[in-house]
DNA sequence: AACCGTATTAATA
DNA sequence: GCATTATTAATACGGTT
């Protein structure tokens, strides 16, 4: 059936009409695709997708030939594997859950309409002549839905009204919403502003017992003026939802005195959910529409079975959910898309029937997690719990925009990229390693490249730093043609905080540093300085892995990319001067980096003078092994540095600009002491007491979320462990049984006594905290940039002298072996 | 062999 | 004339440890 109206244009699956969703049943799929195909044709997007196309096709055909190579008795060893995961998943099935997906009618259309009456009986869509988000059901019969751009929306129903998104609406909307939501399961999981899933288990079975005046809601005249209409809602929902989470339901307030027709809700899960979907409309004037299964795939699928304004369930029997699964066509599974779908339909499996049916081929064609998914959706099962939010894992920023050919441009919207995704970081406290460059061309290829930095970033800065890099190795890539984008994006990941394997990095710095000024260069401003200060020295007290891993990295790939000339010109901008247009077009972020001339060691307290952070790495090693103390700590010599300096070797990276960075540097010189700034073990208040020698430790409760419990430590011998462990955001890497729920937190950042007992919460007070200190001092010793470094990178390079050396000498000398990073590592299973 | 970093693709809303 | 944005997961590849 699905075949037969792509006719010749088998190209065109992708650019066709996707008329799987909801309200878009018997239309004239072949006129609306002719429509859409003489609108898109010769486009480069339409270009762009008939090559996509291709290669699905080519995947699909060497699927096909996979296939034809299986043999019989494959496929039997292959049905018996299937057999038995079946038989445990089987056994496994939980039914017990009542989960619900609720997903609001058109939303963001009704919401307009709602607003607008005029928009009522128009076929209409929000968003512009370029991008649709949604379409309402009258313009729908004219083919028009979310995700086609607007002209051609226009082309099929040339009356539709486009209106702009007003998300600020949209999200007002969704909290009155949520509100609801989380009256019958507090821990609600919002999919997006329209969308949700519940797990309404519990409710259901308080529900049972409830006396009816708990399940009576007023019916407010819907169709009078929709701004008393929502007060009305709204004061009826004050005087109620008190009484719904009250366990004694005498403590309910008589719902006589209001005025209207009541009606009455059952204890079911239907009635439930049909008094959800009731208090919604009442409150809101919008329509939703709800699915009720015993899991969360399930109760997708059946969100959309009777939508708009309906809901459907499917009762928790193997039996019905087997029933219910034969006839549903993959398509309209969660996870399974165009792809997808046409692959298995290439099997000839279009739904759930056929799906189980070719599971063992599946298993032969298919990667493990592939076919394993598609063995839980035959047999129609999901997830039946309802996850707490998980931890953000990335956050990015893109635009689209007319082409843009010149460099300049190109860095200047980069930086303000960073710019913006640098405040969105900020503002939930985030950092994170991984810079991407995300670009799309004229031609609609969209290419990413990314730079994993020693440490985690999150200002403009260094997000800039890392990002300019990629654009220039990716400008240059075409040189002397330019770059034509339509797209840019950037991209931040691997945030530190969802990180429990590298505890340490920033952490004592921050919290054995945080007393100078000078601190501010070495911990705070991440990555660069510290890899300045690494590069100038050697250290790799800080390091987690070695810069010239990283390093000849990027090189490589930059060899690939640019070729030879490119090279050259890395060595002349290494080896002489600044002077680099993406440099320049990319004011840099310029360090003062001071030397750490005294340093105290964190394990035996002894305080180091005259030495490099390379000795005292050493140093700490020894103490760490348990070897006695040096007493005399060793003094490296400056050659030895300046050998270490000049062996890098040049790359127009940002780990060539941090070293660059270091060179300019003045204070970099050992030669030359300067300020110096003692490292403590324990941090001490004005009154010279020990103010942290708390310990902290991170604690599953929900599977991901992070506990502190805080627990004096004893200053000496473990106080330094159990401060090494502590990263910025106070988690560590022991488990340990938390005694901390209830007990009143006090944050060890600004030592305000934190009222809240969620510990989440908490830890974000820490990280917020700790942040804003960061940048704080980071402004303060980090003035708005000078030129003062230009004669001291001559005045370096001239001690320097000679000619860089071999990149090989530098591996060996100074990877301090047992790195602090390590030890908790060999350590983190006992405890302190 | 396990794991990491990079790049691409698929999917969803 | 005109084809988004943000996020996650899977997967593949070429590394390293």
């Amino acid at each position: 059936m699905a075949s037969h109206h792509q006719g010749g244009a088998d190209l065109l699956s992708r650019i066709a009409l996707n008329d799987n969703k909801a309200g878009m049943e018997g239309l004239d799929r072949d006129k609306i695709n002719k429509i859409i195909l003489e609108t898109s044709k010769g486009s480069k997007f339409y270009e762009n997708e008939l090559k996509k196309e291709q290669q699905v096709n080519q995947r699909i055909e060497k699927m096909m030939e996979q296939k034809a190579r299986i043999t019989k008795e494959q496929l039997k060893q292959a049905q018996a594997e299937v057999d038995k995961l079946t038989c445990e998943l089987e056994r496994s099935r939980e039914l017990g859950r009542v989960i619900v997906h609720v997903d609001m009618d058109a939303f963001y259309a009704a919401v307009e309409m709602r607003d607008c009456p005029e928009l009522k009986d128009k076929p209409m869509a929000v968003g512009s002549m370029s991008m649709l988000s949604t379409s309402n059901y009258h313009a729908r019969r004219f083919g028009v839905r979310a995700a086609m751009p607007g002209f051609i929306a226009k082309k099929l129903c040339p009356n539709l009204v486009i209106v702009p998104t007003n998300f600020d609406k949209y999200r007002a909307v969704s909290a009155q919403v949520r509100e609801i939501f989380s009256e019958y399961d507090p821990h609600f999981m919002p999919m997006s502003l329209d969308e949700a899933y519940l797990d309404i288990t519990e409710h259901l079975e308080q529900r049972k017992h409830w006396p009816e005046t708990m399940r009576t809601y007023h019916i407010c005249d819907a169709k009078t003026g929709n701004d008393a209409d929502r007060s009305a809602a709204e004061s009826e929902r004050d005087e109620l939802s008190p009484v719904l989470f009250e366990d004694s339901p005498s403590s309910s307030p008589s719902l006589s005195g209001a005025d209207g027709k009541a009606e009455v809700f059952g204890t079911s899960a239907e009635e439930a959910v049909r008094e959800m979907r009731f208090r919604i409309e009442q409150k809101t004037s919008l329509t939703a529409s709800a699915g009720i299964a015993p899991n969360m795939m399930l109760a997708k699928v059946c969100s959309d079975k009777n939508k708009p304004n309906g809901q459907y369930r499917i009762p928790p029997e193997r039996q019905v959910v087997m029933e219910f699964m034969k006839d549903l066509p993959v398509r309209k599974v969660s996870g399974v898309g165009k792809v997808t779908e046409k692959m298995l339909a290439a099997l000839g499996i279009v739904n759930c029937d056929q799906l189980s049916q070719q599971m063992a081929l599946l298993s032969l064609l298919f990667s493990g997690t592939s076919w394993h998914n598609f063995l839980h959706i035959s047999l129609g099962l999901g997830s039946t719990c309802i996850e707490r939010d998980s931890e953000r894992k990335s956050m990015s920023t893109e635009r689209t925009f007319g082409e843009m050919s010149d460099a300049e441009e190109q860095y200047s919207l980069c930086r303000d990229l960073c710019h913006d995704l640098a405040q969105d970081l900020q503002r939930e406290g985030l950092k994170g390693k991984t810079v991407t460059l995300k670009l799309k061309n004229v031609k609609f290829e969209v290419k990413t490249r990314a730079f994993t930095l020693q440490y985690a970033v999150c200002t403009e800065e260094e997000i800039f730093a890392a990002a300019k890099d990629l654009l220039k190795v990716e400008i240059d890539s075409v040189s002397p043609q330019p770059l034509k984008l339509r797209l840019m994006g950037v991209r931040v990941s691997g945030f530190i905080s969802a990180e429990d394997k590298k505890p340490l990095q920033r952490s004592i710095m921050g919290f054995l540093q945080k007393d100078g000024s000078d601190s501010g260069s070495f911990t705070q401003c991440a990555g660069s300085v510290l890899k300045a200060q690494e590069d100038s020295d050697g250290a790799s007290f800080l390091k987690p892995q070695s810069t010239e891993m990283k390093q000849s990295f990027f090189q490589r790939a930059q060899l690939k990319r640019l070729q030879q000339q490119e090279q050259e010109q890395m060595s002349v901008m290494a080896g002489t001067d600044t002077t680099n247009n993406s440099a320049d077009a990319a004011p840099s972020f310029k360090i003062s980096t001071q030397v750490l001339q005294f340093l105290t060691c964190p394990v035996c307290n002894t305080e180091m003078k005259d030495v490099n952070l390379t000795a005292f790495n050493n140093h700490i090693d020894e103490c760490l092994k348990g070897s006695a103390v040096d007493n005399e700590p060793t003094h490296l010599d400056a050659p030895k540095e300046q050998e270490e300096l000049n062996s890098k070797p040049p790359a127009s990276s940002s780990e060539s600009r941090a070293l660059k960075s270091s060179s300019h540097d003045p204070s970099c010189n050992e030669e030359k002491p300067s300020t110096s700034i003692s490292v403590p073990l324990v941090e001490t208040d004005e009154d010279g007491d020990f103010k942290t020698p708390f310990f902290s430790h991170r604690t599953k409760i929900n599977g991901k979320r992070s506990v502190i419990s805080k627990k004096k430590m004893p200053v000496c011998e473990s106080s330094c462990k159990a401060s090494l462990t502590t990263t910025h955001n106070l988690e560590a890497v022991t488990e340990m049984s938390s005694d901390s729920k209830g007990s009143s937190l006090t944050c060890p950042v600004c030592s305000q006594p934190q009222s809240t007992d969620d510990l989440a919460l908490f830890n974000r007070h820490v990280d917020m905290c700790l942040n804003q200190e960061v940048l704080l001092e980071f402004r303060e010793s980090h003035p708005p940039v000078g030129h003062s470094d230009e004669p001291a990178l001559k005045s370096v390079r001239g001690q320097q002298g000679s000619s860089p050396l071999p990149p090989s000498k530098k591996i060996k000398v100074l990877s301090t072996k047992h790195t602090i990073d390590k030890f908790f590592k060999s350590n983190a299973g006992q405890k302190v």
